[in-house]
DNA sequence: ATCACCTGTGGGAGCGCTCCCACAGTACCT
DNA sequence: AGGTACTGTGGGAGCGCTCCCACAGGTGAT
């Protein structure tokens, strides 16, 4: 083995102080053009870029992290499973859209899942160690104690749904009240009457939001909400299956469903077409997210769309904002942004 | 801002030090301890455990890193875009099987997807910065330079698939020949005598070795093969149903398909569905991987078992070894093992 | 001419670890 | 008694960067 202190030597890679021997000026010179700061002569910043170019130059991330007290990473924590990550397309689509808007940058993203105990605590532990400048957490629930830790911790973080409306975390979510209110107001509209409810997991705020919307939509109808109509999923579509079953049994008479999900809807449909109710003719059909499933689906599905893209990159500016306000001045206890998208509600065969 | 020497002092994390300080220990003795090292005496070692817990303390990995030179995190590149990610069952599989391996051990790992040139550009940068250890690679094309810009910056590096039969990384792969042999040969013993090959991508050395095994099952059977019955598809919905069309139009008389993927399969079926041919009635069919799409398609779908999950783990074991195995001694240039997995066809009544 | 204040630059100190050398102490041979 | 060989331990040096202070040289107001 190598000694410890020819470590790197001749054959290694170029250091910033082999650069700057290279270009004929100091490191701290060097370092000033690899970070793009502006008070460095043309000729200089020339001068050395060509001495980067021609050694082949890469910083040592690990020594900037270092140095500098950051990691140039963000994580983005997904409280599931992972069979449930790649079942819904909700996280896909967050990933994609906080991919895209990453890419713009130098940083670094981690997709780290946090579904069981084990996983949990390994975060935990990932999170103590600081290993990344902050924390995208998508879909969290009520009781979670991960945004507590995160602010224990300092780490900035921006969550997609707020835990409640007094949410503390810096939030983007969409409009789940007006979206759900727009997708019984078109059924109300196509004339339909009895509109059941098959909602998300109620320890969810936006699942709740949506209910709230769905009864305030039927009550400034002046239709009264039947509690018998309203039946809790969970988000998957043995969840929407198992909740259009039961509320077949308790109102035959239902003549439409809003479900809170594109994926509970298509559990709902499966379900429906074993009764033998066509879509949508004995029973309209309204999702919510309009992923590729509602698109996919025999009838298209009429649902409610919200801009997930959009969503996540949102949630990285508004991360990166934060990582980078907290670096010059500490200007904590400020009022934390609570931003929300419209939704918007597209029309197909299934209502 | 706090000035640069106060920095971590009070208030921040706990260093090696202050837990040496605590435990009245030097610092190599903590190091010691927190690296497992069997060179600590009893006591020392409960004193120093003892301290670490007390300052809650967890090293600084950008430390360690720059000290140790190495990162303990290693990526699993996909070379695709990340919608075929999410399409393909067998990444997520994948994904599974090394993420349960993984969790044994503290190393951290990053998914990153190299679809586009500009990904492609962005993850040579980070390769070339040593930000992972190692490298798995799936699903991999002949022409890919990824490989070879593994090898000349010397990062282990294990390979799902190898690019052709003379691969040099070490590759772990399911045994793609036997796997197709032997749907043919069910189908053959089924009574089908026309049985067509809906391919993978071609430059897809494991979609190759399933046409020779195709090839050579039919031969060995005593049947000639008719290179009409043999259609390209890439591994997609669409493809699998494009390549059934062509084939229904150029040989009507087809009794059976042998689709190189499960995802083609479904493509095939939807493609037959619309011609009004009946499976298994009219047309047999078969797929490959064995994923959820086989158990949940109507009719269930034949189709040849590939363990993914342990290949992903078998992968990391390899992966990990020669990480190890580069610490200690450079023992280049030894052979390179080539693990190969059975497969198993699982009989359903698609066929 | 003096002072203040820019811009551009060099380099010391330090980030928190790991690696390794040195060495005290003990054990077991000759 | 001297030698040899271990075990356990402390601490120096160094990893490659960033941050900041110092300072040279210019520019413009007083």
């Amino acid at each position: 083995m190598a000694t410890h202190g020819a470590r790197g030597r001749s054959g290694g890679r170029p250091t910033l102080e082999e650069v700057a021997a290279r270009a004929g000026v100091g490191r701290g010179t060097v370092s000033r053009v690899i970070n793009g700061s502006p008070r460095v002569s043309d000729a200089t910043r020339a001068a050395v870029e060509a001495a980067v170019a021609e050694l082949g130059y890469v910083p040592n991330t690990a020594a900037r992290a270092l140095a500098a007290n950051r990691t140039d990473a963000i994580a983005l924590v997904v409280p599931e499973p992972e069979t449930r990550f790649f079942a819904e397309p909700y996280f896909s689509d967050m990933l994609k859209g906080v991919g895209a808007e990453l890419s713009e940058t130098e940083m670094q993203l981690l997709l780290i899942f946090a579904g069981s105990d084990r996983e949990r605590r390994r975060l935990a532990q990932y999170l103590a160690a600081h290993r990344v400048d902050g924390v995208l957490l998508v879909s969290v629930h009520a009781d979670d104690p991960l945004p507590d830790l995160l602010a224990q911790l300092e780490i900035p973080a921006v969550i997609s749904g707020p835990r409640s409306a007094a949410e503390t975390l810096t939030s983007v979510d969409s409009d789940n009240y007006g979206g759900a209110r727009s997708a019984v107001e078109h059924l109300l509209s196509r004339g339909r009457t009895r509109i059941a409810h098959i909602t998300g997991r109620l320890d969810v705020y936006g699942a709740q939001r949506r209910v709230d919307g769905y009864r305030d939509a039927l009550r400034d109808a002046g239709h009264e909400v039947d509690e018998q109509l309203i039946e809790a999923g969970d988000f998957t579509e043995e969840g929407g299956a198992r909740a259009m079953k039961l509320l077949l049994e308790r109102c035959p008479d239902l003549d439409a469903v809003f479900a809170g999900s594109d994926v509970m809807a298509a559990g709902a449909r499966q379900a429906l077409r074993e009764t033998g109710l066509r879509i949508p003719e004995d029973v309209a059909l309204v999702g919510y997210d309009d992923s590729a499933i509602a698109r996919h689906m025999d009838p298209p599905l009429t649902s409610v769309r919200q801009p997930i893209e959009d969503m996540g990159r949102r949630m990285l500016d508004l991360l990166l904002a934060e990582i980078a306000d907290r670096r010059p001045a500490a200007s904590r206890g400020l009022e934390r942004p609570q931003e929300v998208l419209a939704t918007e509600l597209v029309v197909r065969a299934s209502s």
